[in-house]
DNA sequence: GACAATTTATA
DNA sequence: ATAAATTGT
């Protein structure tokens, strides 16, 4: 009997190991559910129901084929051990997983065991992802190369995208049109992405309020395997090479769109090469840059949405609530803890993992650690709240519909109403401190300590050797080939450039 | 023993 | 996919 294990949930790639498996003699579809892995600080746990949702389609889909999913709770070594003793599994095949510590290290007690049981264990590549791969040196065209190869053939996308619910766009407060799991509902925002909704997302996907229409929204299938990254860029390539061919709002939106498709690998491929990342600085010397322990006080504020700097506030609560927030806000909320209030980004990590309803490991590490300048190859991006505030959301909507206790400010006050003379506050019925909280710094003082901070810090250390081999191993090859790459103007990091 | 072909290991 | 390790000539 050979094992398809799902290790995650539907893996579109794992079609590949379905069918190869298929083509061998009798296969069984298996998911395990980990207790321990769900107990995990970064657990996605409050996200069952999505990847139920998932799992229930990817049954749906297997049924189809007359082998329904098994879905066994346990350790996954103790459960694959009980199938071996009990069927003898001839091979097992899964997806290549990069991941976290524990899955890290559980995938080792799984490799110990089909050792020990002599059972090959076939791990198929999930998107342009290279296992043990040492330096980026034409990484990119690898990555094209890969994304152009045939697609395997699927079966059947069924599951809860056929029913006639529409997702809350607008990322309102009703969870009832929360994302909803499975290839299916994957493929139909995909198309309202294509045709409709996808027009300005190059130039509103940083806009709190409109991004959540304006971006695709498939980050929790890509995330959660539910769709095949492969087919999502060749789709879209063709569409856009077949209906966005002169220059419009919607040739550069897909342009945009390619773009961080290939980024997606970029950052996962970053933990894969180095997975001591999730833990520690990339580049060593910046490890001391952040205290070991996290200010108690600011963290809580942070995470609860309770900073007094209304812009963080409302990003917190909003994801909080719906499991999404636009990747140029998520930079802000991350840069403002890391830069601003001094935190730890260990710290940061773990609740913002948890509320991601699209958490994947490899991005999540990376991006923490770009915003907080512990890479030592990415420019320091320190956001200012209240400016993002006043370009991003200038009429204040988004600040009002997560931070209600502010209703009444108007527009000129609403991203610092601390500012605001005591006579105003009076008139607008809001006491600050009491209905909504005084900010934890002034932005402009915590900036000043935080360039402060930086430059102190890069006066201490001799960062250059290191930073060189940062760069050798995980630098895009744009980045490789640019000279200057430690000049403050030419160190912009590509991501720069397209916001 | 030198070199080519093949297998293995690779977070 | 790739480089290192192993086997074959």
């Amino acid at each position: 009997m050979q094992l398809v294990w799902f290790k995650r949930d539907l893996r579109s790639e794992d079609h590949q190991a379905l069918a190869t498996a298929a083509a061998n003699g009798p296969v069984l579809p298996l998911y395990i559910v980990e207790p321990e892995l769900w107990q995990q600080p970064d657990s996605s746990a409050r996200h069952w129901g999505f990847v139920r949702e998932c799992l229930q389609a990817l049954d749906q889909s297997l049924r189809a084929l007359g082998q329904p999913l098994w879905v066994i709770q346990g350790d996954a070594v103790e459960v694959l051990s009980q199938l071996h003793q009990r069927f003898g599994i001839s091979a097992l095949h899964s997806h290549m997983e990069s991941g976290n510590r524990f899955t890290f290290e559980r995938d080792l007690r799984v490799l110990a065991l089909c050792k020990d049981k002599a059972i090959p264990w076939l791990e198929y590549r999930q998107h342009g992802v290279l296992r043990g791969l040492r330096q980026r040196e034409n990484w990119a065209e690898q990555w094209e190369r890969l994304m152009s190869k045939p697609l395997v053939h699927c079966p059947p996308l069924t599951g809860p995208g056929e029913g006639p619910f529409e997702l809350d766009f607008e990322c309102g407060t009703d969870l009832a049109h929360r994302q909803r799991g499975g290839a299916a509902q994957g493929w139909k925002l995909f198309d309202s992405f294509v045709s409709e909704r996808g027009e300005h997302y190059r130039q509103t996907m940083g806009q709190p309020m409109q991004a959540g229409r304006s971006c695709s929204r498939l980050s929790p299938y890509l995330a959660f395997g539910a769709m095949s990254l492969r087919e999502v860029t060749q789709r879209s390539r063709m569409i856009t090479k077949t209906q966005y061919t002169a220059p419009s709002a919607w040739k550069s939106s897909m342009r945009s769109f390619d773009k961080r498709l290939h980024w997606h690998c970029h950052f996962i491929q970053k933990l894969e090469s180095e997975p001591r990342m999730e833990f520690e600085a990339l580049h060593r010397g910046m490890q001391a840059l952040y205290p070991a322990e996290a200010d108690p006080l600011r963290l809580q504020a942070w995470v609860a949405g309770q900073t007094g700097w209304p812009l963080i506030d409302a990003c917190m609560r909003a994801v909080e609530h719906t499991g999404w927030l636009t990747f140029r806000m998520r930079a802000m909320v991350v840069s403002c803890a890391s830069y601003l209030l001094n935190l730890p980004w260990q710290s940061t990590a773990l609740p913002l993992a948890r509320a991601f309803l699209d958490y994947e490991p490899g991005i999540h590490y990376s991006q923490m650690q770009m915003q907080s300048g512990t890479t030592g190859i990415n420019a320091n991006r320190m956001y200012n709240p209240v400016k993002q505030g006043f370009e991003k959301d200038p009429a204040g909507e988004f600040v009002k519909r997560w931070c209600p206790e502010l209703e009444a400010v108007p527009k000129e006050w609403i991203h610092m109403p601390y500012k605001a003379p005591r006579s105003l506050q009076q008139k607008w019925g809001i006491k600050l401190g009491d209905d909504y909280p005084l900010p934890l710094i002034e932005p402009e003082q915590a900036l000043r300590e935080a360039r402060h901070r930086l430059k102190q810090y890069r006066a201490m250390y001799d960062l250059g050797e290191e930073a060189k081999r940062v760069l050798k191993m995980h630098g895009s090859q744009l980045r490789q080939n640019r000279p200057n790459y430690n000049d403050s103007k030419a160190g912009l990091d590509q991501l720069d450039f397209d916001f």
